[in-house]
DNA sequence: CGATGGTATGACAGAATTGTGACAGCAGTA
DNA sequence: TACTGCTGTCACAATTCTGTCATACCATCG
């Protein structure tokens, strides 16, 4: 399922190469060049995530981000500033506005592509607050629990989505950079032993009802959740 | 296996923090002060990253980047330029350059070394993930793991992958020196016999499921994976 | 049949990888 | 401030993997 990206931006050359990056990249690119023009593709099919120019004509991104967090349909898809001004305090007021990210003009392709997945991804496990049950175990985003045969589980945060990535993606081996960019996001920087140490903690909170047989280590190559 | 990083920076101060940090990690840096420096060490052995200053005496290191990308032979080649400036309009032209990606200085060791690990992975041949069916047996390289009618079968490294290349090229005798250039990698250096070990223990990993008769023995010549 | 060259197998030490406990920094809180 | 829970990192222990032997085994040929 490629994500759709909403591109809201009236100079139809940035226009042109931000679209080009995001199918370059896998992802589909909708394109509008001011609010009105958003609001039409917004009503016809809810977009993933959407790039906002700060300036506009018309109504300014600041105004049209608004309006989308007030709006029940929208309120929940991730918004990227885009700008060209530098200053602090507009950063601040994008960011407070409603956006989940911002980028600053004139900006690198990777660096955009980086942030896109990035929130895509932040957003992805808020997106499906659907409770998944794999192995046995059900975990519910929402309540924030594991429940193990009756039995609840307590974890950490980290813990928490590490196993919730492990149940939605099973029987699939992760290296430890994969786990370190799925979990953790692409832009930390941590040591790939980190994983192991977050793999423990897991599986001795499994350990007493005996799930943590499910969380396997494949060496030489990293770690899968395994339901079999 | 070890990847070598050739340092193209002319402060020797910074030369030297770089080359620790990358040979501290596991890499073999190879260190150049300046252009014709880094020419020389290409032209005598491709490294499989560049580490490149910006600003370098002579052709500086954009122009650099630029004609690396222009030489056949080094123009995949990953390169994460270095630069003291973090003027976004530099990043970009950095970038467009043909650098993979780029880091201001002062850099945090942590930081480099793991945007080096980024890129390395990046650009690291992987194994095609399509699972492989060939004489009964299922390969699947994202999981890694063996389904032999049902039965799930572990294997380490090695085994894997040299199941994998069986299963990938079957009904076809391969010589000991042809199985450790395609398996092992055609740079390492071990005893022809070796193989035999392996094909042992892959045997052995498949005798349960009856499935070891798929690998025999040509004498004088061999192993071949038949599927009859 | 015995000799010969090639292959299978079991053992083993060193290398590589992973598990584990401890610890310090940090943010939030009482 | 002291306390609490969480995180990332490290050092060291435990485990598994690898390459190489020595030896046993087997097919072929004189």
């Amino acid at each position: 399922m490629t994500a759709n990206i909403l591109v809201v931006e009236d100079e139809p050359a940035i226009q042109e190469l931000l679209a080009f990056n995001i199918t370059q990249c896998g992802y589909r690119a909708t394109e509008a060049f001011d609010a009105d023009g958003a609001w039409t593709h917004i009503n016809h099919a809810l977009p993933d995530l959407i790039l906002l120019d700060w300036m506009l004509p018309g109504s300014s991104g600041v105004e049209l981000a608004r309006r989308l967090r007030a709006d029940q349909r929208t309120r929940n898809i991730p918004i990227i500033m885009l700008t060209a001004r530098t200053d602090e305090r507009d950063k601040i007021q994008g960011l407070e506005s409603g956006a989940d990210d911002y980028i600053t003009k004139p900006f690198s392709p990777r660096e955009l592509m980086a942030r896109i997945r990035a929130v895509l991804r932040r957003r992805a496990p808020q997106m499906s607050d659907e409770t998944v049950a794999a192995g046995g175990l059900e975990l519910s985003p929402a309540m924030h629990r594991i429940n193990a045969n009756g039995v609840l589980i307590d974890l950490g945060p980290t813990e928490f989505r590490l196993l919730h990535f492990f149940m939605t993606h099973p029987e699939r081996v992760y290296s430890r950079s994969q786990l370190l960019d799925q979990v953790w996001g692409d832009h930390v920087f941590v040591e790939e032993r980190t994983v192991d140490v977050h793999i423990r903690r897991l599986r001795q909170a499994l350990e007493p009802t005996n799930f943590d047989s499910l969380i396997q280590t494949v060496r030489g190559s990293g770690y899968r959740f395994s339901c079999n």
